[in-house]
DNA sequence: CATTTTTGTTAATGTAAGGTTAAAAGACGA
DNA sequence: TCGTCTTTTAACCTTACATTAACAAAAATG
């Protein structure tokens, strides 16, 4: 039924207690991809598809939430969870502000850790069958290269996106003709959902509808408490 | 922007602790509704639509775990936070085979609830993938889309409804030719019944009336005292 | 039949959400 | 540290919505 063994990237720079984590891990049938420090860690990461990353937060030359940011940059699914110190409070709320998706308190119980990750990977894989491969779309006569963040317009120059509409866009483009609910779109990009942040997406949609106006079958729709929709008129 | 709070099903039995968790979370929007046993907590979650459930582990007459079995065999994907004594490793380990989706240690950080609280709800909510059948209806000539919101006539030009309006002409479809009982939209939709909210319903009715008058086989009929049935004549 | 209750309908009002632009604040590399 | 790009916040305006009031018409009540 199996396909492959799950893969975790563990980042920790504590050598013996990663060695016995890492062999602890393996022994429960995950590969395991042991960095020492953030800067290997993001070496490693950049290498391969993981399925879950283990990060502790206090290390040397680069801290686990500076490499959780990178990492979210490459892919904005793979689940996190950080190893913090006990009682450090601003560390866990922290992780959750970078799209931690769970926590360990150092010492942690290895049993507890097993099933946060059986709970956390299995919660993945129910997930969307990644829509996270799909990086290029066509939008009426635009080109969006989601990867590259840019807009071509009837395979003319290419306009430069910023990471926000970049994103936004894209999520508009998954679910074209269909609603985006305003929701998504904040805690998946923004990862908060205030007045602000909300605020702040409605000034991108400003944006988007800009670069998108040489195309008239092609807009942003509001559904008003719910979200927008991407149209393309035929 | 406030689509509709969030609801949260409280059930703990220490009365004082129960109370100012329920307003502390109420001070941060939610709709918090508070049981004091697991029987009660039980009898809640039949009666209404939760978000999220938090339950105390340790409560007399039914405990947690068992009322949260209960709770999974009505509803697969509610998210289930328990309150666990510290240390109680048991507890942890037991919580995640019933299908919790996270615990947290007594005592616990606010903060750090309210962060594991945002994260499992909007989790759940980019689950949540749009089934489209549950929310299209055929209505003699018209069509109604009530996940985007809008009514075609005759595969013309859709009408944009406000989330009231449509809101009430999906339950009314839903129970069409069928009575639709006042009280079922007033708790359904406007969760309260009483006399403003039941006029603010009629004033509703008389708009879709207006927007269903294209088809004259279409209409919607008072049964005094008791609801509304829309009818399609063939 | 007179009276009360419920419903039909339109219009007015107040509030919240969204559209847009500009300025302020952050982030980041040169 | 400066300049540039990006994001957030502020401001102002428009539109969308829900509620309430007001008055008319049916339906029930007795």
């Amino acid at each position: 039924m199996e396909e492959h063994k799950k893969r975790i990237l563990l980042v920790e720079d504590d050598p013996n207690f990663g060695t016995v984590l890492k062999d602890y891990l393996m022994m429960n049938d995950y590969e395991v991809t042991h960095a020492k420090n953030g800067m290997e860690g993001f070496e490693k990461f950049k290498k391969d598809d993981f399925d879950l990353c283990i990060l502790d937060v206090m290390m040397p030359y680069k801290d686990g939430f500076t490499l959780a940011k990178e990492i979210r940059e490459k892919n904005t699914d793979v689940p996190i969870i950080f190893l913090t110190a006990k009682t450090m409070k601003e560390d866990v709320l922290k992780g959750y502000k970078v799209g931690a998706d769970d926590y360990l308190n150092k010492p942690f119980d290895s049993e507890v850790l097993l099933m946060k990750i059986k709970a956390i990977i299995q919660r993945k894989a129910t997930e969307t069958i990644s829509d996270s491969k799909q990086f290029e779309f066509k939008i009426g006569r635009f080109d969006l290269n989601s990867k590259l963040r840019f807009l071509k317009f009837d395979g003319g120059d290419p306009v430069k996106l910023s990471p926000k509409e970049n994103e936004l866009l894209r999520l508009l483009a998954l679910h074209e003709n269909d609603l985006m609910p305003r929701e998504l779109a904040l805690t998946k990009i923004w990862r908060d959902d205030n007045y602000f942040t909300s605020r702040s997406m409605d000034v991108y949609i400003a944006k988007l509808r800009k670069y998108l106006k040489p195309d008239d079958k092609v807009e942003i729709l509001n559904i008003h408490g719910e979200g927008f929709r991407l149209v393309v008129n035929s």
